[in-house]
DNA sequence: CGATTTTGACCAGCGC
DNA sequence: GCGCTGGTCAAAATCG
């Protein structure tokens, strides 16, 4: 009866390709036209590759692949570039489940602009950080990720996504093609190019641009997604420690946090985040 | 007051 | 068969 839950395969795969058409999502949003333009030739061929990639499942290659992009132009280049960077290609298949490490100074936080409802969290035996259990809150995905720290280096953090959804993966699926190259009609809010001296301290100062970077038009994603949700998603990692010491300052490795009056206890308030460590 | 997290209990799969 | 581990559920607690 419950095996209904986890069948991602079944018409899940409906969902999410309606989902790759409709650009009313923060992360399917084709590359060009967001607004009045159709579908371009360019575009369509985009569609098809993803369509095709989709329906065929992604691969190890076509993520990693993907992820390692960077010939994808625009005033977010940096911080694909960056977000790259931090990634250590740490990508494994397994089944229908991906799992991502990623290396960070000890504080990533990425919204993929879904949320991520919290229902569960376990001791991993042998360690001493917990595993956080997410799942997507959108209705027409029923993607889960698991979210944990890893053993040997603090500062690594060990994703898993499953189902269909890898959040914030798909994105660069689309930046295969480096024709989509539209000149930034806006300002471009972000130009630490060099001022990121710390890679992941960048990444946690734009946790959604971490994936919508390679979206053209972020302020319609970021429209989407709420005016500020972005930087409020950015929620340290830090051990949840109530009211005594409400933010572990000791956690100095970044120590760049948005709002200290946000709540004592916002570790896991809110599940936006990508890559929140519930502990 | 509604939404979301927390956290222990429960359940299923697996190895011994 | 038993115990262990991982994953999920659900009631209670908490926060905005």
């Amino acid at each position: 009866m419950e095996e209904l839950k986890t069948t991602w395969s079944d018409g899940s795969e409906d969902e999410l390709v309606r989902e790759l058409l409709d650009d009313v999502s923060p992360f399917f949003v084709l590359p060009q036209e967001t607004t009045e333009s159709k579908l371009t030739t360019a575009n369509e061929s985009t569609l098809n590759r993803l369509l095709s990639t989709v329906y065929s499942g992604p691969t190890i290659e076509d993520i990693d692949s993907a992820l390692s992009v960077t010939n994808y132009k625009h005033h977010f280049q940096d911080i694909s570039e960056t977000r790259i960077s931090i990634l250590e290609k740490g990508l494994s298949k397994v089944e229908n489940k991906y799992t991502l490490k990623i290396k960070s100074c000890g504080n990533v936080m990425a919204d993929d602009g879904y949320k991520w409802r919290k229902y569960g969290q376990k001791s991993i035996k042998n360690s001493p950080n917990p595993r956080s259990y997410y799942r997507c809150t959108n209705p027409r995905c029923g993607a889960k990720k698991q979210v944990e720290r890893s053993t040997d280096d603090p500062d690594t953090f060990i994703i898993t996504y499953e189902g269909l959804h890898l959040h914030f993966a798909y994105p660069y699926f689309l930046m295969g093609q480096p024709q989509h190259v539209n000149p930034p009609a806006k300002k471009p809010k972000q130009t630490i190019s060099e001022a990121q001296a710390q890679e992941a301290q960048e990444v946690e100062e734009s946790p959604a641009s971490f994936t919508s970077s390679p979206l053209p038009d972020i302020s319609e994603a970021q429209e989407w997604m709420g005016p500020q949700g972005l930087l409020e998603d950015v929620v340290p990692l830090m051990i949840r420690k109530p009211s005594n010491n409400q933010f572990a300052s000791n956690s100095s490795s970044c120590a760049s946090y948005p709002s200290p009056e946000t709540s004592p206890s916002w570790s896991s308030e809110y599940s936006h985040s990508c890559f929140d460590i519930g502990i």
